[in-house]
Order: structure tokens, then C-alpha cells, then sequence
DNA sequence: TATTGACTCCGAAACGTTTCGGGTTATACT
DNA sequence: AGTATAACCCGAAACGTTTCGGAGTCAATA
């Protein structure tokens, strides 16, 4: 039933050897013999076995993502069109894709050790980098390639993808001064999330810009979605002198935001200002749209498997990095203050 | 570098039968050698190599996912949540996911092939089945295990999961019926596929039981997303006698229509009342809330992954099927009637 | 004529497992 | 004492590729 390699060279009446080197397109067979192998062989509907494969070569042609095992994941949009990016150009270079998370019990970083040890993927994706990651620590001793989805603050020449949350937020902030808002919100992330903290970084830049005050009781640090938009908002909204505009890390958070405002009887846009970050398709069913800023999550992705195979290819010489722009796109969820 | 069973066999003393046996528990290895072998193998980090294993085993312990290149994917909340179920049930196992998507120039069922040819995989979880679906017909040839999410129509006798979309909607025009409305619309998807056929009919079937005239023009059948439940709410609201309330065969449907209706000044869940299918995370945080049928897609995918589990052990033989109900959610989207 | 080199082709080893078919002890039973 | 049995262990083959090192032709060159 299954056709192997010897079962094409008995049919084409050649070695082999010559038919793996037909197939696999090196010069010494001849244009003839060629044609003829590759002729029995999709007659017989031979493709090579896998497995076979990269225990010779030791290769796997595969890219591994271990998800983190936490709140988040798959739920966000914005993960979602950053995987399909990822698999779209995975897909093109003929590679695969091996996904996986931690199990209850596993430890995360015998995960990343077994993967490399039994050989079954030959590159990692990185998702939400911490600082002094200790993924990129154990990657870098055993020489393993690897590619960022956002930069490390500690290990800088790594190869990354990730946006310039910073200037993003910063014109965030610009245009929130410019309609007349000096009282200003923020809601974070956990700050130990290296991008977190660069948005909150433009945040305080932005302010510090406007020769506006930094209330540090305007910051609220929550978790990633809706809910904790909804909680922060709660808390900032029964501040004594609360914001008129409030700047979300992230459009999950800002949609709870909008939430708890429209719970309250304020009108967004009008009463408050509400931003958020992403761009994920919603934000712009939401009512009102949500102004935001757009970073391109598939390219993103597709971005990643080019480093990360550059990084390959280059045997971990070149460690590109790529830096997007956010693109700040308003809508109506932000208005003249008063 | 890389330790291999020889390594480890020379270090412990024993065979490399031996270490392979104490290492896979059989029984035929002595305890104290079971413990030293398995010290040893810790000690000096082995951990077997996959494609060797696999060569030999003829098994991949791996599941093939294959995305369809079209539009929705991965930005429906829905899929990523039942992608994440998936996921966390396969880890459980200890097997992988490799998934991948056509590349422009793929034929649908050549990658099918492919994969099975090269044993990359030995199962497969099938998404958005369509009346007469040619992967089916194609696995069931190569006599491949696979488990749909979504059942065939013709081919009854798969491995399936599904969730009961026809007494889902039903139960929605029953509550819309106790509101007072007696013209409802329907957004439906495109009709080839089953999940929105079987949507569809329990519309017509809930009109029915309750005496209500059935309009064909008041059923649009338009795409899956946001942009295609404004564009067809917006052809249900300039129709002559437009309905009171629409019932949407998907919440980005619901949520697109939401968006339509509140462009022309209609205020959702008074003037005219919102319905979603699918109950994704976002559906609670729009304003107002969307009223929709929750189906537990992270259960369902780990359902999908018990369920090919079966089928494979049992060579075949075990199909096993899953229905969930779906559960009505009433929020704020819905009210009564004029 | 002998030599060279280009062009084709091939045998055999190797990748790291699993597993079949035994083999060697030591103990228990006649 | 001899033999059967259990408990433990091992050699070698096999899975299906890739690739190293060579080997045979044939035409061109010296």
C-alpha cells in the first residue's frame, strides 16, 4: 500500500539512490531519467516519508509555539490574526507548525528541553516576552533558533518582531491633548510584560511631553481583557477627579472600558474619551467605533517565520529585527473634552 | 551533543534493548535496573529522538489540522476558543498539532494527500463541512481517521461533534415570540455550509410552530463576518415591511447588524431587537449586550480531539458522535415589540 | 593510443528507534 | 539429580530516507 523510495526504483527500473537525487532536483541525473522517475513516481503516488526524512537529515522543517498556559491565549483577536499570519507563511515555505502548551503539571521550561532534545521542531516562536526571560536564557545556552514576538529588554541582539508601542501611545496621547484633555487614565497590563510596560512607557512620555502632571493613581495595572477593562474603569471613574479620557493598552480593555462608562449612563466620546490598542476587527462595530492604534498582526506573524528562518539559514549569524509602526486611526470613541 | 539511547545504554552498562524496554515500561526489565537506567537517562538529559521513533512505529502521534484558506479563519472568536480547546486536550495527550493551510497554488484535497502519503499525521479534524464533502469521501477511501466538527449530512456514519444549531434557534424564536414580534429576519451564512443549513431550518421550523408566514425576503444570506451582517441588515431594514427583530446565524453577524441598525438612529433592544449565535466572549461586553445561544467551543474542541482518540483506537470501528445543546443568553439586544 | 574529464549512475552505510527471537541464569519442582 | 519455569537480558534486523565514495561510458584532448 504505502509506496517507498525502492518501490518507485524497481517501477522506473533505476537505483535508489538516482531516484532520491531525481527527486530532490540535483544535477547529475540526467533530464531524461529524470522525467521518467518523477513520472512513475506520481504515477505511483509516491511522497517521501517525513519521518524517514529528518532522522537522516536531522531536520524537522517545523517551528514550534508553545502557548502560554494562562489567561489571555486564544482569546484575544489580536493572537488569533498574528497565528494566522504565522501559518500563512509558514504554510508558503512548506514547513509546519507544531503547537502546543503546557500541561498542568509540566514545567515551563522542561517543555521547551524536550522539544529541542527529541528533535522535533528546529526553531521556537516567542510570544510575550517577560523581562529576563528565562526562555530566551535557556535557548541562547543550547544554541537553539529562536525569534521574538517583541523585544527583550535584557537580551538585546535576538531577533524580534514587535511595534513601536511607545510612539504609538505617544500619538495617542497627542491627540487626546489636542481635543482638550489633560486629565488623562491608563489602563495597563501586568507591567511584568515587556510591551506592557513600553505602552505605559509612551503614556508617561506623552504626558511628560504636554508638560502634564503623572497622577500615579490613574494608572491601574490589570489583568488582559474586557472584565479587567471593566473593573480599572469602575475604580477610575469612582476616582475623586476622574480622567475625561482613558488611554487602554490593549482593545479588549478599552471595550470593557466603554462598557463600564455606557454602564454608568456616560456617553463615550462625549463624557469621556476611551482609546484602545490593536486594532482587532471589533473595533470598529463596537458603539461608538473605538479610536485605536492598528499594528498589521498578520504581517506581523508572517514576519516572524522570515526572521526566524533568516536566523536558521544564517546558522544564528543574522538576528533580524523588525519594527512596526502602529497607525492611530479615530473614531468616535474619542471627543472634545467638556 | 545529542544523547541517544546507545549513549545511555553504555553509561548504565546495559543493552540498548534493555534501556529501550525499561525506558517504555515493559515489564520484562528487572526494577533495580528499571531505576538505574532511568536515573542515567535523566542524568545525562536524554530524551528519545521523535523521528527515529517514528520511523519505526509507523505512528506520527500527531493530529493534522488543515485551516481553509478562505475568509473567516481564524479572526472568528469562535474558532480561536475551539482551536484553544483543541490545543490544551492534544497536550493533554501528549501528541501534537501540526497545523497548516492550503497555499494559493493547493489543491484542497492534494494536501490531503500529501499528508497522508508522508505520514506526517494519523488523524484529522475536520472544519466547516459542506453538504457532500470531498475530504470525507476522500479519508474515508484512504480508510484515514478523522472526527468532523460539524456533521455531514450524506455521509452519516463519522465520528463527529456538533452542536444542536436547529433547537438552538428554535428556542430564540420562541423568546422572540414571547417579546410580541412576529417579523423576523434572518442573517444567515452561505448555505453550502451545513452549520448555517441546519441554523436556517430552525428558524423556518420555529416560524412554523408558531403559525408565522415565512418570507423568503426576509432571510439574507450573505458571508460571516461583521462587514456582511451590516450590508445585509441594512438591505432587511430598507425593505418595505422591514422586520422587528433579526435573528443572526453567528455573533460577528449580530454584532454587524447591531452596528447597521444603530447607524440609522435605532436604538437595539427597543426599536428593534438583535440576536447572536455562539456566545464568544465579546458578545457581553457590546453595547447593549448581545442577547445569543452559547455553545462551549473550548469543551467542543476538546471533544473533537477525545472523540479521534476513539475512533483511532478502535481502528475504525468506534465513531463516536457529540451533540451539545446550545444555551440561551438574554441580554439587553432583545425586548418586546414596538 | 592513452589520458582526461564530464556525465550518469549505483552500493552501502548511516540516522536512532523498536521488536522479534532467542539466550542465560537461578529457582522450583519431580 | 535432572528438568521445567520464570525472570531478566541481549543481538540484530528493520523502518525509509540521504549521501559518500566510487565506477562505468563516451567524447574530447594530448
Amino acid at each position: 500500500m504505502k509506496i517507498t523510495l525502492k518501490d518507485v526504483a524497481n517501477a522506473a527500473g533505476m537505483s535508489v539512490t538516482t531516484v532520491s537525487r531525481a527527486l530532490n532536483g540535483f544535477d547529475d541525473v540526467a533530464e531524461i531519467t529524470r522525467d521518467h522517475i518523477m513520472h512513475t513516481a506520481s504515477e505511483l503516488g509516491y511522497a517521501p516519508n517525513l519521518n524517514a526524512r529528518r532522522l537522516k537529515t536531522q531536520r524537522a522543517d517545523a517551528f514550534g509555539l508553545i502557548v502560554p498556559n494562562e489567561d489571555l491565549r486564544f482569546s484575544d483577536p489580536f493572537f488569533s490574526e498574528l497565528l494566522s499570519g504565522i501559518i500563512d507563511q509558514i504554510s508558503e515555505y512548506g514547513l509546519e507548525l507544531n503547537i502546543t502548551t503546557p500541561t498542568e503539571k509540566e514545567q515551563y521550561e522542561e517543555i521547551y528541553l524536550k522539544y529541542i532534545r527529541s528533535r522535533r521542531v528546529d526553531g521556537f516562536i516567542l510570544l510575550r516576552t517577560v523581562e529576563n526571560d528565562p526562555r530566551i536564557a535557556l535557548l541562547q545556552k543550547h544554541n537553539f533558533p529562536f525569534v521574538c514576538f517583541g523585544r527583550s529588554g535584557d537580551a538585546s541582539d535576538i531577533s524580534f518582531v514587535d511595534e513601536d508601542g511607545e510612539t504609538g501611545i505617544r500619538q495617542m496621547i497627542d491627540h487626546l491633548v489636542s481635543l482638550g484633555h489633560t486629565r488623562i487614565g491608563c489602563l495597563a497590563e501586568p507591567r511584568t510584560l515587556i510591551k506592557s510596560r513600553q505602552r505605559v512607557q509612551g503614556y508617561l512620555d506623552g504626558l511628560q511631553a504636554h508638560g502634564l502632571p503623572i497622577d500615579e493613581s490613574l494608572i491601574v495595572e490589570g489583568r488582559f481583557r474586557q472584565k479587567s477593562g471593566q473593573e480599572s474603569t469602575e475604580r477610575l471613574l469612582n476616582h475623586v477627579d476622574p480622567p475625561t479620557a482613558i488611554v487602554a493598552v490593549n482593545d479588549l480593555l478599552a471595550i470593557g472600558a466603554m462598557s463600564a462608562a455606557q454602564e454608568r449612563g456616560l456617553v463615550v466620546g462625549k463624557d469621556i474619551s476611551i482609546t484602545g490598542f490593536d486594532g482587532i476587527p471589533l473595533s470598529e462595530y463596537v458603539t461608538p467605533a473605538l479610536t485605536t492604534l492598528h499594528i498589521p498582526a498578520h504581517e506581523m506573524g508572517q514576519q516572524l517565520c522570515k526572521n526566524l528562518v533568516q536566523v536558521m539559514n544564517s546558522n544564528g549569524q543574522e538576528r533580524p529585527k523588525t519594527v512596526v509602526q502602529p497607525k492611530l486611526i479615530v473614531r468616535n470613541s474619542t471627543g472634545s473634552a467638556e
